[in-house]
DNA sequence: CTGAAAGCGCTTACAG
DNA sequence: CTGAAAGCGCTTACAG
């Protein structure tokens, strides 16, 4: 419909034809000259950048439509300084707990434009330091960062060149915003539910003690301990690394040892399903001889058999809220997210104590 | 050390400061002049794409050293249409077997210096096309999809535009390579596992039939059948959809229609643990009452209880070497990584049958 | 071996 | 409300 002006100043150079062999990809001065308005008119529209008569507009969007224009992020991430895409730093794409994060983070990132950029830092602070590095060349919008063991102030420093949105701390700092969930009162409750159920002697398997979480889930068992006017007994805590290997090596030095003990609380589900094997490798039945809770709900949890008792971190949706928060962060508000309460799921792992074991 | 020839023409402009509040970052162009060289040859240089004097090399190095210069993706993938990412289209990002496959991705692509964007189809060919969409506009380099559901032309018309690597599949295609993995040996190896220890009425549990997996699963277990010269019995098949709970609605299904069997085996390990829990909460014994067997082989079904027999499917492997393939085609070579062969993993869930039942 | 110049596809002051 | 122009930070023919 629009009469072309002038002949197309933009034969397709050798370069783009080998980029895309297949449709030559329309650029924003081609939807420009077809719908007869300068490229400045093209890119207001699309970015609502400023007002722009309906009739150049419906001009603009017939050309986009006949053309099939999809505009080039990556030219708009030069130019604009924009990259519509966001970095989240985890520790590993094959952890239940992390995959299910991410899952949530991409859904509600997909759905406002943005596209997410993974990267994993193989829980070492050297190796988180290095993707964010990475991000930071490769011009994301913002930062969000799973936990991890950078420091508050290395976090900080970044929060001075873009928005950062981390999980797992409490934190406050100028374009930063810390999601933090509340380990300790978790720990508390699902150590809550093993004396409500007359445990005395319970074993704990705390997790990697270089991680936030693992202290704090250390902290909220020693607290529930005392609440209820019991000892700690440092005999009963054996340290494991976050992942199922670790909870089988913890629980059969808990054993060895000879440690007198009927229920175990291990700090995450990993690990209590570790544990779980190598009672089951002793024909140590649970809960009947022993009970055991674990941490997080993973959805494999409830698969478990028996389906274990745990305490209940949605991953998920600690996902999404921790890209929520980067959205405001994005639109220059303040975040208002706050991860929900920890809560104990009873499912089948866990049984009152025998009556001589209380 | 080099002297300055001329005042710096660029000073930063307001856009670029508020991008990067912290460090001002250093352009290539700063490099060149404090070199005292041309951008030109800086590119060179950086690129190995033409021999430059060792003096020059030099001047050029100390400078980057000095500047803690890093060269900028975005500029990089406007102007030489290499933006050093790979797309990479999986089903979903907390999936216990692709969670594994893409760490086995990510690793071998970063250390060559590229990155993965990961999106996930969600099981849906639409989606998993809009994802192509979206990668083909970021520009990546190369696009590898974990299976999926796109047709086989739909894939051999994304290889016109670049180089694509897509595992599960059986197909030849220029600028395309397929890694194929061998299901319907690995289902008949695993089927043969269970008539070795005497089973003769093996249930199956399918995966959903639109996988290309779960078609090739199920030929496997017929064929095997068959080869043993044993009835294929469509009342001992029933249908999951690769997740746990479908596991055990699918074994539920099985006993409540009286179906006599001694053994099942999964088309993954997911459903195979869900079948397990089904047994479990009729106080059916794993492996006394009935075997299972699954396929894939995950990480967590070592801690299975009883830890899972399983087929081999290495997902972090067959990450790996979709990712070497991909590197070779960006070589411009023809890969030749193949998939290592099924293998069956004999652990505790299967065992030979009461006499009563063969 | 090395520069100057043009260009990648957009965005954004700057002027109407 | 809308253009022309400059610029984002690189790469790559094109000429020496």
């Amino acid at each position: 419909m629009a009469p072309p002006n002038k002949p197309s100043p933009a034969a397709p150079s050798p370069r783009a034809a080998s980029a895309a062999r297949a449709s030559p990809a329309a650029t924003l001065g081609m939807v420009a000259e077809a719908a007869g308005v300068s490229a400045s008119t093209v890119s207001r529209i699309l970015n609502g950048t400023a007002a722009v008569s309906d009739q150049k507009k419906q001009a603009v969007y017939d050309a986009i439509e006949k053309l099939g224009f999809v505009p080039n992020p990556v030219a708009r991430g030069l130019a604009g300084g924009r990259t519509l895409s966001i970095g989240v730093v985890t520790q590993a794409l094959d952890s239940p707990f992390y995959g299910s994060a991410l899952s949530g983070i991409e859904h509600t990132l997909e759905r406002r434009g943005y596209s997410a950029l993974f990267v994993s830092g193989q829980w070492d602070a050297r190796e988180e330091a290095r993707c964010i590095e990475m991000l930071l060349a490769r011009r994301v919008d913002g930062i969000i960062v799973l936990t991890g063991r950078l420091t508050d102030a290395a976090l900080q420093e970044v929060a001075k060149t873009l928005p950062v949105v981390v999980t797992g701390r409490d934190l406050v700092a100028d374009n930063l915003y810390a999601l933090d969930f509340d380990n300790a009162e978790g720990a508390r409750l699902a150590t809550r539910h093993l004396l409500e159920l007359g445990h005395r002697r319970i074993a704990f398997i705390t997790g990697d003690p270089n991680h936030p979480d693992a202290v704090q889930r250390l902290a909220g068992y020693r607290s529930a301990l005392q609440r209820a006017g019991l000892p700690v007994d440092d005999r009963l805590i054996e340290a494991g690394l976050f992942h199922e290997e670790s909870g089988v090596v913890a629980m059969d030095r808990l054993l060895d040892r000879g440690a007198a003990f009927s229920a175990v609380f291990a700090a995450n589900d990993q690990m209590a399903i570790g544990a779980c094997l190598a009672l089951y490798r002793r024909s140590l039945r649970v809960p009947t001889d022993c009970s055991v809770i674990g941490f997080d709900d993973l959805s494999m949890s409830s698969f478990c058999l028996p389906p274990l008792s745990t305490v209940r971190h949605p991953s998920h949706e600690m996902g999404r809220l921790a890209a929520e928060a980067m959205l405001r962060l994005l639109e220059g508000q303040r975040p208002d997210q706050r991860a929900p309460a920890p809560q104990v799921v009873v499912r089948e792992s866990t049984a009152p104590a025998a009556a001589d074991s209380t």
